[in-house]
DNA sequence: CCGGTTTCTGTAACCGGTTTCAGGCTCAAG
DNA sequence: CTTGAGCCTGAAACCGGTTACAGAAACCGG
């Protein structure tokens, strides 16, 4: 198999202790023994492991990352930014895609048990896991996700956002609104919904509340039926994300509803499809959601903070034709 | 800190090889030693610390997977098939995303020292690391890359399917296709002209070719803004992936050029966008390249296979309205 | 009652590194 | 010539588990 360091130590007549020197601290050793160690290692084309390493050092030299699924667009992109980070910082990825299975607490537990530290994105458990961890010391980064006490978060700004959004509609010339989503689930969506409300008010734009059963297409297209089959549409139709909003799009299409014309839509999120559909919507940083919750983590595990955190990054509104001002 | 081995050992008042056996295999340690070991696991809560096993055992019980991005629904949906199947086989999943870095040949000897095999998605590093690692005795499988001799191979259908996609272009009465997309890079993209090509020729349609400097959107508006600059635009666009069928078809929009009227477009992939787009297209079944991976790598970790083994995946043709058959 | 199994447990070696500690050596100052 | 400091190096303990091996106790049939 692979030579370990007491091959190398024994081919170049030196103790285990020069060789581990020589290969992490170079200038501790003697110049002709560093010399006589490197030759003996390449000659065995030894590479130290890891497993040693991390054993001895008491340290992973990896963190973990916990998501829902990877399968929307959303995700992806943050995980892109955390693994970007963290690999900059010399540090291995752990993923976990839970898919809302039963049995993510014991993984999550494995996955602490592999890693120097966490984060966790959206809702993927319930927050005595996290407590638990936390208690364990395990440090812990919360993203897209309610705040848990004493862990630090980062999220994207929903409210200020929302209440732009709802001026915007007003402005185009809807008077009552329809918000689609489901604020029970998620904590972002619920945020969304109160800054959509404020700023109605503030508008005098009249809010009303569609729940759906699912945050995808499928969710959007069962909205769009039960829509119609009201006396009339509202004004203006405020999806929670932008799966939502593409869904009821094409189901209102197929009904003959043509937006904006008759309605307007928005969604949130902006994926690339959004930009094909002509989605007004609302882009959120995604990369550097992860990015931030990366550098948290690295600072947590390193020690340097004490104090938890909590990160609110800004977003913005993309307006594109699917709110265009309605004509009287 | 946590607590170890030896301190259950001592609570429980029995040596560490019994604790050790009681947590793997219960029924050969006696009922009455079984339940002092549980007892006082529970109460110091002992986890084992998966390094120690890990290093015993020496194995990693960890895959990687590696990839150039995640930026598009591509390679997202490969990891996500990828991770679904390695963690049902209770493998913990390690990503390294190398985004054309240079040093991703460190990076991946890294990662390969962390884990028990992996996975290399698409064009990320040259076939010599690849080679060089195998050689080192890492189990390797490949996905989406021409196969490298010895090393197991899992890949999605594109002759077969290019050939069907161009007896679909000459039956919506083309008479001409311009093959977009760069065939130096991309091995996939290759096969992929070459099929066309084939079934181009018995169909007596004429293909050209059209490089791209990049793949994506970008790529899409430069090739437009060329081929219009042309005397006559050709009957049928077949692009290499969707990003550059969409850039492509929003750029010749802009210059108020007409699809499917004024020319057929098509593109390879099947992302979310194209649906929106109406784009016609091909579609991989990307879960599945990830999960066949998976179960490719396990076998050979577990010394279950010999041979190296060479799988193509089944592709589809979505036609949407982007080549609806011309009126003459 | 005896020898041979079977069942359970402990001792100790081992996985592959890091690091503390102490000792040998060299060198310059006293 | 002694002494103290500084530089290198090796012995050995340690990280936290697994497991080969051996021995003790219980059990069994003859």
């Amino acid at each position: 198999m692979a030579s370990t360091i007491r091959d190398v130590a024994r081919s170049a007549g030196v103790s285990i202790a020069t060789v581990s020197r020589a290969m992490r601290e170079p200038s501790i050793v003697s110049v002709e023994t560093l010399r006589r160690v490197r030759e003996a290692a390449d000659q065995l084309d030894y590479t130290p492991s890891q497993l040693g390493r991390q054993l001895a050092e008491r340290r992973h030299g990896a963190n973990g990352i916990v998501f829902p699924d990877l399968s929307g667009p959303y995700y992806g992109e943050v995980v892109v930014g955390y693994e970007d980070v963290a690999s900059e910082l010399g540090r291995a990825v752990l993923i976990l895609a839970t898919h809302g299975r039963p049995a993510a607490r014991e993984m999550i537990t494995r996955l602490a048990g592999r890693c120097d530290g966490l984060v966790v994105l959206g809702h993927t458990v319930s927050d005595d896991v996290l407590l638990e961890l936390a208690e364990r010391g395990v440090p812990l980064v919360t993203v897209a996700r309610p705040p848990v006490t004493g862990v630090d978060s980062v999220a994207a700004e929903n409210h200020r956002t929302a209440h732009a959004l709802a001026s915007h509609l007003a402005a185009s010339g809807a008077r009552s609104v329809v918000f689609l989503g489901n604020p029970d689930r998620s904590p972002d969506v619920t945020e969304r919904l109160a800054g959509l409300r404020a700023g109605a008010d503030e508008a005098g734009l009249e809010v009303s509340e569609l729940r759906v059963e699912t945050m995808d297409e499928q969710g959007g297209a069962v909205a769009a039926e039960h829509l119609c089959q009201q006396d009339a549409l509202p004004d203006a139709i405020a999806c929670a994300n932008d799966e939502l909003a593409l869904g009821l799009m094409t189901a209102l299409r197929e009904r003959g509803v043509v937006v904006p014309r008759d309605v307007l839509v928005t969604g949130w999120d902006d994926i690339m499809a959004a930009r094909y559909a002509e989605l007004t919507t609302v882009r959120q940083p995604l990369r550097d959601l992860g990015a931030t919750a990366a550098r948290f983590l690295d600072d947590l595990i390193a020690g340097r903070r004490a104090e938890p955190r909590i990160e609110v990054l800004p977003t913005e509104l993309i307006v594109r034709s699917s709110s265009s001002p309605r004509e009287r």
